[in-house]
DNA sequence: CATTAAGCGAGACGGTACGTCTAGTCTTATG
DNA sequence: CATAAGACTAGACGTACCGTCTCGCTTAATG
């Protein structure tokens, strides 16, 4: 939360030589975030997010190139503490809770509809696609494979696991339904995507 | 102005008491789907379409909505026969054939292009997602289905299998390959899904 | 004051293919002229201009290449009847009429306060300059070479008089007063001008 | 980084609590004149001062109010020695000669083309043409008015004559001409405004 | 001789207007 | 009566300058 200025007095400067305001940064992701919730990606538009923020179009257009930037930039903000998975000890109630969580987030929560939004802008964007893939998308996956990483150290999954594949079978689905059907993803749904996963590669070798 | 109309009178009228012009309408969904393979999804205008198309912007509106239902009508027409599974009378033989295809369609076929776009944008738009999932994806999912239905029928899947979920299982990886990893969809990823739904529910009774 | 329209009836149409708006014509005049009045040539804007006659920007880019070209046309359409000098059968009587009315014009009138505008923008701008020129002051100067032409057909002034030159002595004072010192423009000055310039031209040879 | 500046200790201070940097100002009035004769009024910009001057903008704010007034002191440090006329001891050849050099200034110099532009913008910015005939043009036309001064006190024109009025017919066309017609100043028009001047007021003695 | 205060370059800021683009509506003449 | 043509209102785009505002540096007179 801490912009790099040199000083750390409680004076809020509004931008100088010494770098960009934290202040307008802040009113314009959050701007770009309200336009999204309230009016959908066709009404997040530079002069909306610049009216909104109470901040010059220059000033956006001077930190980012384009809106998506900005609503990249907010998504990043506002995820970085969630879905990483918790450590249960167990495998099977590590990926049930996380699984349960990663739906609720895509199906539920404000930043799981920017990740709609800029995914959905992806498929017409492959820059955007690639962006999204090496700034967020990467990280997320690092996280989601650990429950699967713990359970091979603990050698409850054999250790030549496909650990892309395995997860593309586990949050495939789930992004599926998001993203395609519209169908809701309950728990019951993604507790089956788990005791599929189990059943296959635990049980199997047992 | 020869456009490769199918009709084949040498009469060709332009629109008048007899009713719309087959002309024009086939005019208008090539090049919304040339634009669309030339330019992407943003450089698919309506203003664009009529000028390429020969026809007058006003003819456009008079028949589509919008941008997006040319694109869906010009997908529809594309795809029809595309995607039923053969039947080969093996369950295992049926899926990973049709998941093959699939995959192919989705990552290599100007149609899937057209998929993917608009898809990308039902993501902004709710009433584009509803009338991309009445009008293809409904029809497509009963498609896919057919394989799964025929084993029941043979008593090669247990009569109370959930069969939606089953096909968001097959599926759902695909698409998310697709949608939001952009990684690729070789043969052994297609048949490694079938072969973890084989596994499951061919194994049971066994 | 009739557009070139091709149709004659009372129906006043709205910009279609058979031209353009004549509403809109007259109300981005009318929105230009008042503009320069209350707020100066500054505060002639095409945003200013559009929002005020109600009219899209858009139009008024598609007749005018510049504001200063409505203005242009905002000051033909205003002048085109005034300044056309009487025929008083009297050299002195025609000069002193005339004169009086130019300086009338240029100072109080709302197309000299135009005029002024443009003349001022014509140091800036060479091609605006040379418009003014062509379009403007060379029929003004026909005009006021009009009792000049007169007097020398009637053999009061001698033949091989130099009109240009004589009009530069005559208007030349008047300009440079509204232009460049401000000073007013009183009768007795126009007055003196033409008693200057009979001084020289009449008295003499006869 | 060698600049013309009139005081030659050999430390340039830039700027401090002695007061401005000489340094400074120097070059925003080069500035501004180099730009007003490379890309006209319109491109003479305070960012573009500052940036050609290598100054801050907030340098030029601190002792302009406008660009204008930068272009004002630049034209009147420019002017200065300019067009005062000499003593011949005749009043013809004072005026021949004087009215030929402002016409020459008025048409050919550098400053003359400052000149031009100011007054141009005075026609929109009556703080500007209040301040232009403050500062300038009243101490021209004083020093316009020497010849004749001085031809009255010899007695050669009439004590009663209205210097003011006769300034007018003797300039007032040679502005006409540069600001509003455009067309050429040549001698013979300067010289036949002086013998237009003289036969009136000289003959009229005789 | 250290302090101090003014001028400086730099550059981010909130704004306004620019000129362009596309959307979606409307009107008319043609076939 | 559907069409091609194209003018219309509306509004977002990305850019250029405006004039204001810190900020940290430099410098010379002051204490």
């Amino acid at each position: 939360m801490e912009s790099s200025t040199t000083h750390s007095d409680n004076t809020r400067h509004r931008g100088n030589r010494h770098g960009r305001s934290e202040e307008a940064r802040q009113a314009v992701l959050e701007a770009a975030d309200d336009l999204l919730a309230e009016r959908g990606f066709a009404g997040v538009t530079m002069e909306g997010i610049a009216a909104r923020a109470g901040v010059a179009k220059q000033t956006i257009y001077r930190w980012w190139p384009s809106k998506v930037d900005v609503l990249l930039e907010a998504f990043t903000e506002d995820m970085a503490e969630h879905l990483t998975p918790e450590d249960l000890g167990d495998l099977g109630a590590d990926l049930r809770v996380h699984l349960a969580r990663l739906a609720d987030f895509l199906t539920e929560s404000d930043p799981g509809a920017v990740f709609r939004a800029l995914t959905g802008q992806a498929q017409h964007d492959p820059q955007l696609a690639a962006r999204l893939r090496d700034d967020h998308l990467s990280h997320q996956r690092t996280r989601d494979a650990l429950p699967l990483r713990r359970a091979i150290a603990r050698g409850d999954l054999p250790a030549d696991l496909d650990v892309d594949t395995a997860l593309d079978h586990l949050v495939g689905p789930i992004h599926y339904r998001v993203l395609v059907t519209g169908a809701p993803v309950p728990r019951e749904f993604t507790d089956d995507l788990v005791a599929a996963f189990l059943d296959r590669h635990r049980a199997g070798p047992r």
